[in-house]
DNA sequence: CTGAAAGCGCTTACAG
DNA sequence: CTGAAAGCGCTTACAG
């Protein structure tokens, strides 16, 4: 028997219209060069083509074409983009419709999973060159093997922030700064003056985005005080009590996520009800887990980052930009009901 | 300036290593054939390819090899898959998971969207020969495409029912059967002897083997007796009262997804507690928008069906098998708080 | 052990 | 208007 029943090539659809291979190809792909093919030959080719139930193998288009119109997307996380399965699929979400739009197809890349951690290098070879151009999430990856695919001039938008310098590669950040300067506004606005806000460590640049779109809001405001909580005031109920009291505090922003939990504990047994004895605001991801069915609170805009990258990386593709940048998504500020007037 | 810093080829590695591109070929492949090639010449090829940053262009290698190791992903409905997200997403999830662990990529086809429907043949052309398979996603899609797709030898598993024979293709079905037998015996085992099942449609599979499972259950019983309920008894709370009370029915499974909502309306209205007054069991999805956080339900298992989808279409692809099948993935079931002793 | 050559299935100038 | 031919960058028998 015969081994594999090969599909029908461009030369079989050749033969039977009675024309040439480059014949077919120029009907099939409807090209409009200089050159005109008369109605009659380009419907033999076509019922041709459709007798045989021709289809053309896209790999082999690729390789003449030097284009793939695929574009990639890759984490850095161990696991496939969908261990935190929330956080990566909103992101996919974005890349997958602007892709489309353009009319791009998306790989995921799954192969040589769990031999090493994910790396795009593996024995010194670019594992996404299957791809035009790619789309990275993770943050703080790898600065070499970023380093490596910008060397290669490999096109590539990374999600996230990195360590290298913002103008050698394209990265989209959420942007936490307005949403924060948005949510003081909004306790401003409610009549709060003496406001805490809770955070650890300002080295990550995310709390001190927060921090500065907070400060913001309280500047322009002018009689405004804003006081610095951090984990120290978190030792206890008493150490709380006493930091609240002392700067006289309606209002706390809780710019960290790793003390908010604990923030809420404190709070629940020292009986202060929210929002009558305290305001309270989250500008931290994963809110969902709170007690609170709608707090007041600050949230990412994924899909729309998705997007950006996507766009950002097909104009890299297409050669239409030459320098690099980061760009900056917003969060949104929602208002919710772990505030009110003070 | 130049057009384009090309990449290097297997040429130039070869000619930086001296030696033959096919040599270059073997040795970066790690190939054993019969032939052996030198430690020496070996390093030098490597070595040569990791000065020039050399990566093989895999879309080459795709053509050469006649295989490219991807799996496609396509959803017959107008929007990509994800509109509903939370609908295809636990798919692709169990898709990705094990499309990685047998070493293959995947590809979400995007392109050409929102011209016409999503189809697979677009001018007679299939669309998906990118991927070595596909896996299908939709309830009863276009069975002309399927025919077709089957016809050309085309390896696919649909995740779903259809109208062709089921030894025409392969499916991946949700099996309901198991959980609704389970389900029935849980209210059995809580005592309860005259049971309500509420289905309107039982030409749909799904339908009717949820209530097969629920037979199965009372008839191994033996002292139970199963009535079924309809739209009709949901017209009115005298209806549905009169149907409760004539077959003194203690608990009501609701088998069928359009009248859940209804039906639960008219009981609030009767004001009959749950479960005190009424057992109540939900067959069907999307139970997450009911007003029980914890429902005693049914749950699908999507991920696992997005694994055994391409189980399968692996095997199809290597040409391991040689039959086509219906594979049937049980549903969970879960008790919770609408179900209590009768 | 190595190299020359055919082949994978297309696209696209180029000559007629 | 059409056809012959080179080229895309690999892999893989096959001859030496």
């Amino acid at each position: 028997m015969p081994p594999k029943p090969k599909r029908p090539t461009q030369e079989d659809v050749a033969r039977l219209a009675g024309v040439s291979r480059g014949t077919v190809s120029l009907v099939l792909n409807n090209v409009q060069s200089r050159v005109v093919i008369s109605r009659e030959t380009r419907e033999r080719v076509i019922a041709a083509a459709r007798e045989l139930q021709y289809s053309p193998n896209p790999v082999a288009q690729m390789l003449a074409r030097g284009t793939n119109r695929i574009i990639g997307f890759f984490t850095f996380e161990d696991t496939f983009p969908f261990s935190p399965a929330d956080f990566y699929y909103p992101y996919l979400l974005g890349i997958q419709r602007e892709a489309g739009k353009q009319d791009y197809n998306v790989i995921l890349f799954t192969r040589n999973q769990g031999t090493l951690s994910r790396r795009i290098f593996t024995d010194g070879m670019n594992s996404l060159r299957l791809a035009d151009g790619v789309v990275l999430v993770g943050n703080y990856p790898d600065p070499a093997e970023l380093r490596r695919l910008a060397d290669e001039d490999y096109p590539f938008v990374l999600i996230g922030r990195c360590s290298l310098p913002q103008d050698a590669i394209d990265t989209v950040v959420n942007d936490h700064t307005p949403a924060s300067y948005q949510a003081t506004q909004h306790l401003i606005q409610l009549n709060h003056r003496r406001l805490g806000f809770l955070v650890d460590d300002l080295n990550l640049e995310h709390h001190q985005e927060r921090l500065t779109g907070c400060q913001r809001a309280v500047q322009e405001a002018g009689n405004v005080e804003l006081t610095i909580l951090n984990r120290h005031d978190l030792q206890s109920q008493a150490h709380l009590l006493t930091a609240l009291r002392r700067n006289k505090i309606t209002a706390l922003i809780c710019g960290d996520r790793t003390l908010s939990t604990p923030a809420l504990r404190l709070i629940q047994r020292l009986q202060l009800h929210i929002p009558e004895d305290l305001s309270l605001i989250f500008l931290v991801s994963s809110t969902w887990k709170l007690p609170f069915a709608n707090p007041t609170r600050v949230s990412f805009n994924p899909e729309l980052v998705g997007r950006v990258a996507v766009q950002r990386l097909v104009k890299r593709i297409t050669g239409s930009i030459d320098s690099y940048q980061q760009l900056r998504v917003p969060c949104k500020f929602i208002a919710g009901e772990t505030t009110a007037p003070c």
